[in-house]
DNA sequence: ATAGGGTTAG
């Protein structure tokens, strides 16, 4: 072949060229940027780029014109920026114009050229090979810069961007050249790319996209979930009359999987001639991960009655399967399966296993798995130091912890979700401190997400708004996850206004964003704003899930909305797919029983197509003392103490309502069954906190350093509003019960007027006193609370079980409907 | 010359 030398406006890329010898590398910062919709149309379509979109001709046949097909998410929207700049030097202008003027040895130097390259440890040699090949002309075999895209690509020192920059420099890559970019691509931390380089593929490279080109980019389209870009996809395969490629439609049953379409998954798997393991493997796992386990077991037995093998991927998926079903027969049915049929067990199998026997509650047989484990990675370490967490062995936990070779962050948030998880913020934070001084590991995203929300359980606004700040100093980008942690932590700290501050401060919204927001105002009280919000997220094309209608009911709730609330209730399934589960009821039963519409309530458990819990019957519970039906109360109590016998409030509720009712008898007969059941109640526990310092304060607490002073501050309060004309709420007296057993006549005693007369001592009088309760706010320090905030003319929030209650100038923002 | 399917934590 004959090559002639390079000149400067042959050079693909416009580089200088440099004209001294001997041979130097030049590296010049590139930055390639564009985006998709310069693309002129590709060839071959009538009606140019637009074609690309779900369009019933290049659809696939199996899939009706789109009425099924789920609004795009944003991911899918590849009108963005084509490239990222990056920072990698290229080498580049290695010609010295008039030296290489004769043509190289091709086919020699190829040879040891393409040796050269398999034999490249390093970045570093890439490049100088490359600077070679640059030079010598060799850049314009084909064959030779394949190789280098495939190597700067695909091999262990791999870099994605330098290889991007390779590839710009080709002049015409051929077919397998695109397919290893977009190969690369598809695994990596940008998948969008792949998506973005096929697209570019079929306008500017003159072959098609061929059989490998498809499970490629089908792998991004995964990843991304991008349901229409898929679809078309598929539609562009069968066109392509690749429409019976066993990878090809094996790649689709992922991809419909991942995109949770368990139907499409499993009507492109029907289609599928000659089924191999891979087929089964990928609907297995679409049906593990959909959210049908069920389905995923039962498949596997349809893969034996089929004569297919399965493998040990096949294990990992079924282990799944049962670990989501928390079936321990079958999952350890699967474990003796794997040991009879000899199947190799890799560490994901493994790992797989240890996460069933620990899900399924058989820590020890977990233990010797781990044990005997030849190679452990960071999920198998993790896994562990959950399991104990979960099951409140914290001490074995961190002796794990302490056991591992590397304490990588993921150890450390393994740590610290579990204390959150577990009701233990206090113990999350403390160590989210200790973490702050590690040298070899660093908080990452889900660390903050963790904090935060142990931030939020405490009302320690501080600390969250610190790692808030946090965030910005170290240019944190807020991710859903993080936005919705941060929007949750404001909201649950009292600061309604700052949780909207960054809920409008991010573009990225996903439907957990819209919901947290939407929780936020419900617990605040704010039940129109709520209804507003969802309608906006309506509008914005984000699909609402079984959260946001709890957090919407939620909002119905507090606000006393109940035409609303039945109306979206009815909506949700008809409308938006969502069937209504077990919080949606209690949430119904709460709104209807609120309002006084007890019968209606009592019809809707009634023909409850799902098992009443707890929480349904505790809703009516409540809405009975509300409305002082002692009967159905009765009938409502007995029902929830056979689902929860420990529930201590049920009993208290209901004790309150025979005092009430001056049925004295049933009282003591109530609490001596209290007493024989050896029932103990959570205590009621209110925290604060100060500069940064969260304290908690319990019912008649005097550990505090400042006791003295705060209970004579408590008797200064209680003079001055005796002088207004506050009467203690001797009604109240009668809930001491949930306060505190022994000491009935001590209603000044309780936890949150204490952390209220901290406050009033410890906080500046510009700032409001927030306070967290674990219990549901008694209904005489809810009137002392709104005293004082007149009186002392102080902003007090009150976060109790339920809702916040935002005291201001004598009122309260629940407007005494809670 | 190239391919498809897998485990944990938010």
């Amino acid at each position: 072949m004959e090559m002639a030398a390079v000149t400067p406006s042959q050079c693909p890329c416009n580089f200088l060229v440099e004209p001294t010898m001997p041979i130097t590398v030049q590296f010049k910062r590139g930055k390639i940027s564009g985006s998709i919709s310069n693309l002129p149309a590709f060839p071959g379509a009538s009606s140019g780029f637009r074609t690309l979109r779900c369009s019933p001709h290049h659809s696939p046949s199996l899939v009706d014109n789109g009425e099924n097909c789920h609004k795009a998410s944003k991911k899918e929207n590849v009108s963005r920026e084509l490239l990222h700049s990056t920072s990698w030097d290229v080498p580049c202008a290695v010609l010295p114009v008039g030296t290489v003027s004769g043509v190289p040895k091709v086919n020699a130097e190829l040879t040891g050229l393409l040796e050269a390259i398999g034999h490249c440890t390093d970045i570093k040699q890439l490049k100088q090979i490359h600077a070679h090949m640059l030079r010598t002309s060799l850049f314009f075999d084909p064959f030779a810069t394949s190789k280098l895209i495939t190597a700067s690509a695909l091999s262990l020192f791999s870099s994605l961007s330098y290889a991007h920059k390779v590839f710009k420099q080709i002049q015409h890559p051929n077919l397998y050249t695109w397919n290893t970019l977009i190969r690369a691509y598809a695994s990596s931390s940008d998948p969008t790319q792949s998506l973005l380089i096929f697209l570019e593929m079929l306008y500017s490279c003159p072959e098609f996209p061929n059989k490998f080109s498809y499970p490629f980019v089908i792998k991004a389209a995964s990843v991304l979930k991008a349901l229409k870009f898929g679809r078309v996809l598929h539609g562009m395969a069968i066109k392509a009359s690749l429409g019976s490629d066993l990878f090809i439609l094996n790649s689709l049953v992922h991809f419909y999987g991942s995109c949770k379409d368990l139907d499409l998954a499993h009507r492109v798997f029907t289609k599928i001639q000659r089924k191999d393991v891979v087929s089964w493997n990928s609907l297995i796992n679409a049906f593990t991960q959909g959210g049908s386990p069920e389905g995923a077991l039962h498949l596997f037995k349809e893969m034996e009655v089929n004569n297919v093998k399965p493998n040990n991927i096949t294990m990992v998926g079924v282990l799944s399967a049962c670990t989501k079903m928390l079936d321990l027969e079958f999952g350890s049915w699967i474990c003796s399966y794997i040991k009879r049929n000899d199947l190799s067990v890799d560490l994901t199998l493994n790992n797989a296993m240890l996460d069933m026997y620990i899900k399924c509650g058989r820590i020890e047989d977990a233990k010797k798995i781990f044990n005997e484990m030849p190679e452990k990675d960071i999920v198998s370490w993790t896994t562990m130091i959950d399991g104990y967490a979960k099951l409140g062995s914290y001490d074995q936990a961190r002796l794990v912890f302490c056991a591992m070779p590397h304490q990588e962050t993921a150890a450390w948030n393994a740590l610290i979700s579990a204390y959150e998880q577990n009701g233990k913020p206090k113990e999350a934070l403390s160590l989210f401190h200790e973490l702050q001084h590690s040298t070899i590991a660093k908080p990452n995203e889900v660390t903050l997400v963790c904090a935060l929300s142990a931030c939020a359980q405490l009302g320690a606004m501080d600390l969250g708004g610190w790692i808030h700040v946090y965030t910005k100093k170290h240019g944190i980008k807020l991710n859903c996850h993080l936005t919705t942690s941060l929007i949750d932590m404001y909201a649950k700290c009292g600061d309604l206004d700052k949780a909207l501050e960054v809920f409008y401060s991010v573009e990225q919204k996903d439907v957990y964003v819209w919901s947290a927001m939407i929780a936020g105002l419900a617990m605040h009280g704010c039940g129109r704003a709520a209804l507003d919000l969802f309608s906006r997220m309506l509008e914005d094309d984000v699909i609402p899930n079984g959260v946001t209608f709890t957090n919407v009911l939620c909002a119905c709730s507090h606000a006393g909305l109940v035409n609303e609330g039945k109306y979206i209730f009815n909506q949700m399934e008809s409308l938006y797919g969502v069937v209504p589960g077990v919080k949606h009821y209690a949430c119904m039963v709460d709104i209807l029983g609120r309002a006084g519409l007890l019968d209606e309530a009592v019809a809707l458990i009634e023909k409850m197509p799902i098992l009443p819990s707890a929480s349904v019957w505790g809703a009516l519970l409540g809405a009975c003392r509300l409305h002082g039906s002692v009967e159905l109360a009765e009938q409502a109590c007995n029902s929830l103490l056979e689902l929860d016998p420990g529930n201590h409030g049920a009993y208290v509720l209901l004790s309150n309502m025979y005092a009430k009712a001056g049925k004295w008898d049933s009282v003591s007969h109530l609490r001596k069954l209290m007493r024989d059941s050896g029932l103990k109640k959570e205590p009621g526990c209110s925290l604060i906190e100060v500069k940064g310092i969260v304290y908690d304060f319990f019912v008649g607490d005097n550990s505090h350093p400042f006791s003295q002073k705060i209970y004579s501050k408590l008797d200064e309060i209680l003079v001055r509003l005796k002088s207004i004309g506050y009467e203690p709420n001797k009604s109240q007296v009668l809930q001491l019960v949930e306060e505190d057993d022994l000491m009935e006549h001590a209603l000044n005693l309780h936890s949150e007027k204490l952390a209220i007369a901290f406050g009033l001592i410890s906080i500046e009088a510009s700032q409001p006193i927030r306070i967290v309760k674990n219990l549901r706010v008694c209904g005489d320090c809810h009137s002392v609370a709104k005293l004082i905030s007149g009186l002392y003319d102080r902003e007090i929030l009150l976060r109790d079980r339920y809702r916040f209650h935002h005291f201001r100038g004598g009122k309260c923002s629940c407007m005494d409907y809670w």
